[in-house]
DNA sequence: CTGAAAGCGCTAACAC
DNA sequence: GTGTTAGCGCTTTCAG
């Protein structure tokens, strides 16, 4: 038999309310004596009231849910991380779940959160096009919180990375060390900070004065085999110096094709990342790329829910944390 | 106000036990009629019934917990996806906890678990030393599973990789190829899986009559860092040929510390690592290592604590995963 | 074949 | 200062 609440009142000598008051710290001008004895009986039978039972009564549950594409992703694992040790420093609990950016899943994930009486979600997603099953959940008056999105209607707390300037310096990092003739692997444009990103790009060439040729601008998919095959494309045209890429795996794709096609990097083209993975600083020659504060996105993040969960108002509504370019070794300056 | 089990049975005009009933798919023998009227009420009224309340009187939550060092470590992020892909599978959700390995988190983790009512644990640690918490839950009668550990007592269920077999057919590939002076870089002894692969390295030497010569083990904490401080030192010796590496993370230091010295591999050294992570096909050349399967793991683990919590008898009680070695371009045959 | 009622463990008016 | 009591939303004997 699991004690209870009765058994601790009944061993201490008091009500239910009294040991539930006290569970709760709420003891405004209680005796001393009454309170050390609950305390006692509480200890010596290593009493831990039911959070089920809590939550019946309460309607909260102290925890959270975070639904992304697929936890084995290097950007969403620190993402979660980031998420889960905010969560647990103000006493939540983290649902993690994979939907592999499949609105089905989504939409299930979603109910099963509900369901579970989840204080708040945090979502994220690769693409766009998920909104009925967002619509649903807000109807429901769960917090939550989309990442990266630019709902400006409706969405009334946002959180997201400057992917447009994180792009722009990557770009104009090239421009200022001479090159001219810039190609670009982006991301699918229903992606939204892939669109970010490509409005950096190209507002960094045309704040230079150098004309946006969408010839040298290919769709990968963010995965590393997509890199190669658009870089192996781009090589093609003997104009091309360098390479911005919108994530880091596409960067290391476009690697393997200049190796395919014996270019040296970055003597014959430089390439830049994003992201900023473990990997950037193993593979030769090292990448550079734009680090994105992908885990205190996650932290902050937690904390912008959890405020809005515990209806204080939040100290910050709209999070959009910079990203930092860092400078290795896969960028060569061209003498003009 | 939230629509209960009251309304519904109000509405079609039976009591809560049918409607509960129906809920929990208990229906012998009842009329046709009565269950429609039911189903419709529920889905025109969009009824979810409360698991919260359901978890108060079945004692269960469809809920379990995973406890692992960091969900950005990559091995720890494909476990926890097929922990995660297979609890859903079976109508579960996943609490995720970062512990870092710190006995004092794992301890508070299992707390909050417990307090949470989640129906079964699963636990992965690096080290040994933490069985103090463990004892705590095992108290509870909570099912929960220790991966990689071989507690011959006690633990009635088991799950883990072949770390041995991993780390013998790696050797002994070597070995195949004409090496003779074998070093290692391995982990510390205190972790069972570091030990199992110890034990594997020790007796592919031992079988081809080739001494064990403890000079060229180094021990490294499974970083890149490490990897690349041990490969330095035991380069020293210019007897050794090829390097086994415990993991490919201190595969990768190893390479480092290899261009550093100028040495080819794997014209001057050979390498294989441990784990197959994806960076291994990324990095030149290409690493020969052995392939865990980690998401099976967890896939495979899941299913028997799941089996345990709903009583069935497991079909399988002890996990054991082979390894495979996978052969890249990272060795080299020497001749004789 | 269906329903009444007790109770899961806790909180929070409202009394005293 | 502390206790009584009525639920929170559901399941489950036990009757009928």
């Amino acid at each position: 038999m699991k004690t209870t609440i009765r058994d601790i009142a009944k061993i201490a000598n008091v009500s239910t309310t009294t040991v539930s008051r006290i569970l709760n710290g709420k003891y405004e001008g209680m005796s001393e004596a009454t309170r050390e004895r609950v305390l006692d009986a509480i200890k010596e039978n290593n009493y831990k009231p039911s959070t089920i039972a809590r939550s019946l009564v309460t309607n909260k549950t102290r925890t959270l849910g975070l639904t992304l594409p697929s936890i084995s992703n290097p950007f969403f694992s620190n993402l979660a991380r980031g998420v889960e040790d905010y969560a647990i420093k103000r006493g939540y609990n983290l649902f993690l779940c994979n939907t592999d950016d499949e609105k089905e899943k989504q939409k299930l994930y979603f109910e099963a959160l509900i369901e579970k009486g989840v204080d708040g979600i945090i979502s994220a997603t690769y693409y766009d096009d998920q909104e009925e099953c967002f619509r649903d959940i807000l109807n429901q008056k769960v917090p939550f919180i989309i990442l990266d999105k630019n709902y400006e209607e409706g969405m009334k707390y946002r959180s997201s990375i400057d992917n447009y300037s994180g792009a722009y310096s990557a770009t104009d990092y090239l421009i200022q060390n001479g090159h001219k003739k810039i190609a670009c692997i982006r991301g699918p444009l229903n992606s939204p900070f892939s669109r970010e990103r490509f409005r950096g790009y190209k507002e960094a060439l045309e704040n230079s004065h150098i004309e946006v040729d969408e010839k040298v601008i290919l769709e990968g998919d963010f995965f590393i085999d997509s890199g190669e095959k658009c870089a192996l494309e781009i090589l093609k045209n003997s104009e091309v110096t360098a390479i911005v890429c919108f994530n880091d795996f596409m960067a290391f794709g476009a690697y393997k094709a200049c190796r395919k096609l014996n270019k040296r990097i970055p003597e014959d083209i430089s390439i830049t990342g994003f992201d900023d993975i473990e990997l950037s600083t193993i593979i030769e020659p090292h990448l550079t790329t734009v680090k994105q504060p992908i885990y205190e996105l996650g932290f902050k993040t937690a904390g912008l829910i959890i405020d809005l969960i515990e209806k204080r108002e939040p100290e910050i509504k709209h999070i959009k944390l910079d990203t930092e370019l860092i400078i290795r070794d896969s960028v060569m300056k061209i003498k003009p």
